[in-house]
RNA sequence: GCACCCGUGGCGCAAUGGUAGCGCAAACGGCUUUUAACCGUUGGGUUGUAGGUUCGAAUCCUACCGGGUGCACCA
């Protein structure tokens, strides 16, 4: 008899019980529950030429006569259905995909290794079991039939038998010998509905992935077809995708490195790092941001094209969009530069793309993108431009892009944005007070609607342009960060087609170079899809003093106390001084691109196993719980 | 970190202040080509936790736990 589990992996209820019981009668009729192996046949050349279900299916369904929806086939095709089979014996094996459906004498049900599926069909009298224990028959009465009436939806088998087709046309095991090879002690998923709680398909993804496959396919709109992807299907595309890349880059002559994940200092990029503490040597180490600093070392080092395709930590907030791991892909290469690599990755988003989905348009929330074609190139100033609020085009003056260059101007936007905002927020809290006072909402959400069409915007702009003196007072130096904060406000979540984002402000780009038309422009761009930024590029700055000064500047702004400015490295600097060739660089978010080819609006439905909040263990939660008792 | 929403048998859901219900799953019986099998019978709940309001709470209030979404931060 086995130890019965503890209530917090397997809960004590009818269900469990049930197969707990099960287990301890097959125990009785085969021995050992859980053995070693099984030995599947080779006739169709699954995983190392055994057969696996998907390959069986694969080999002989083109042998089902072909009927009509819901139809049945004719005798006549029946026997040709099977005359072409000719008795092949196949041993398979894989979990029962339904219950079991029993009549009477005998019954049917569905083998899935993950995949497809396959149906086996069981006859009292014939099926035998096999014993676990000898490896030989049963000696009982209707061994077979026995052990599968102690079957559960879940478990795993193994079958030998010969493929036929049955009446309704599907082809399936007339099973001669049944072994028990696994159990499911806890219920498989609703079959119908999946798993629909989020909490479940995240925490549990193993029990996501088994209703993925295991989910009866309905007519009905479910989740599935509403994202055309089932969970399993996500994560073999990602598979695909990585491979794709990989194979793309190999193909052009770069090398796949690894670079430390564990760092003394945490560089490459403007984030927060983790801690983690090394005992031997007694120092503190960061969980790497980025490995782009490593990588141009090895640039210096003499490799013309390296990539790696691995996790970075950055210790921020967690969202649909943000991981505090995620995977990322970086490479670099020698005599190229910014414009080159836009080609580049476009060409490579393009080929990886039609590998992976079949296609160089995505279906992304209802609409398309085309990666098809040469891809937008935009500035960072003309995307404010297009994307400015119909705010600062009511106003008296008419905008002009060159507004952008003029320190002043950039400042008066941010302020009347700022106006704007704080006047919609008060407007609101107003609102939410008079629901509150007894108002009608309906009535408070109009008035509140009139109230904004009402907002005063050459007001605002003169109270704005009368503070100018006091704006013009800030630092010139911030106005690259206020550039940028322009575009994320206004034109970022608008980029929905891919778009290049290009000619950022050298201020907010450390590591690249500098334009040769504009000294205060960085040869550097972002890859824009669907309001998410994918992928980031640049002609990667070479000169060791230039970097040095980079640097400071980034360490005068940490002790500004931008906790987020990058660190300086100073060994990183010295590389550079042995001479780095000219390269551009690039970083691509796999995550992100995933969830853009799986029509995912959540990264966490394209990580296996997103990071949450740990379950409190019984005990944690017992002692809370206490606590709370006490105080009251 | 802030705001809003959610938490009901194993799973998916219903019940808006008045007897906690349905489907799937489970148990038992019937059925030798079924397939969301079918037919009959049965069991299963302290409604996330703790407190409060009320004659009466799944429902209203407070706190806590967990989750989702949006904002902030970021890629």
């Amino acid at each position: 008899m086995t130890t019965r589990l503890p209530e917090e992996i397997v809960p004590d209820n009818d269900q469990t019980r049930a197969r707990a019981e099960h287990l301890a009668k097959i125990q009785a009729l085969v021995g050992n529950a859980y053995p070693n192996k099984f030995e599947r046949s080779r006739l169709t050349g699954g995983a190392e030429g055994e057969d696996t279900i998907t390959s069986v299916v694969g080999a002989y369904r083109k042998h089902e006569p072909e009927v009509k929806e819901g139809g049945r086939p004719t005798p006549e095709q029946l026997e040709e259905a099977n005359a072409r089979l000719d008795g092949a014996v196949v041993r398979v094996s894989g979990r029962l995909a339904t219950p079991p459906r029993v009549m009477g004498k005998a019954a049917f049900v569905h083998l899935s290794d993950g995949k497809e599926r396959l149906q086996i069909y069981v006859r009292r009298q014939e099926a035998v079991a096999v014993s676990n224990d000898s490896l030989r028959p049963v000696e009982e009465e209707e061994s077979g039939w026995k052990l599968f009436q102690l079957l559960d939806h879940g478990d795993f088998v193994g079958v030998e038998g010969k493929l036929f087709v049955t009446k309704t046309g599907e082809m399936s095991v007339h099973v001669g010998t049944i072994q028990f090879l696994s159990k499911a002690l806890l219920p498989m998923p609703d079959k119908l509905h999946g798993i629909s709680d989020p909490e479940i398909r995240q925490r549990q993804r193993y029990a996501d992935l088994i209703a993925s496959s295991l989910k009866v396919k309905t007519d009905e709109g479910d989740d599935d077809a509403r994202h055309g992807l089932s969970t399993r299907e996500v994560f073999e595309l990602r598979s695909k995708l990585v491979t794709a890349m990989r194979r793309h880059l190999d193909d052009h002559g770069y090398i796949e490195v690894e670079t430390p994940m564990l760092s003394p200092i945490a560089s490459g990029a403007a984030a927060r790092p983790f801690t983690t503490h090394h005992n031997a040597l007694d120092i503190d180490l960061y969980l790497r941001i980025a490995p782009e600093l490593y990588l141009k070392r090895l640039l210096v080092g003499g490799f013309e094209r390296v990539y790696e395709l691995n996790r970075n930590f950055r210790n921020e907030g967690i969202s649909t969009r943000h991981n505090p791991e995620f995977t990322m892909l970086e490479f670099y290469t020698a005599y190229k530069d910014v414009n080159w690599m836009m080609d580049f990755c476009e060409e490579m988003l393009r080929h990886t793309i039609q590998t992976t989905t079949g296609s160089t348009t995505v279906r992304f929330e209802g609409q398309e993108l085309d990666f098809g074609h040469r891809l937008e190139r935009l500035s960072m100033k003309e995307a404010i431009a297009r994307h400015l609020p119909p705010l600062f085009k009511e106003i008296s003056e008419p905008f002009h892009i060159s507004w952008l260059d003029d320190d002043l101007r950039v400042r008066e936007m941010i302020a009347l944005n700022d106006a704007h905002v704080i006047e919609e927020a008060s407007l609101r809290s107003l609102m939410t007070m008079k629901i509150e006072h007894g108002m009608d909402e309906d009535e408070a959400v109009e008035e509140y609607l009139d109230a904004g069409k009402k907002i005063d915007i050459d007001k605002l702009w003169s109270e704005v342009r009368s503070s100018s003196s006091r704006l013009l007072g800030h630092d010139k130096s911030a106005t690259p960060l206020l550039i940028q904060q322009l575009f994320e406000e206004f034109a970022e979540q608008h980029l929905f087609d891919p778009t290049f984002i290009t000619d950022f402000p050298k201020a907010i780009s450390p590591l690249s170079k500098a334009s040769p038309d504009d000294p205060a422009v960085a040869e550097r761009f972002e890859l824009y899809v669907a309001g998410m930024e994918v992928a980031n590029g640049f002609s990667e700055l070479n000169d060791p003093a230039e970097q040095l000064e980079r640097f400071e500047e980034q360490t005068r702004q940490r002790e500004g106390g931008d906790e987020e400015a990058m660190q300086m490295d100073e060994d990183y600097v010295k590389a550079l001084a042995y001479g780095m060739p000219p390269a551009a660089g690039i970083g691509i978010g796999i995550d992100r691109l995933t969830m853009l080819l799986t029509n995912r609006r959540s990264i966490r439905d394209v990580i296996l196993f997103p990071h949450m909040r740990p379950r409190p263990t019984s005990e944690a939660q017992a002692e809370a719980d206490e606590e709370q008792t006490s105080d009251s």
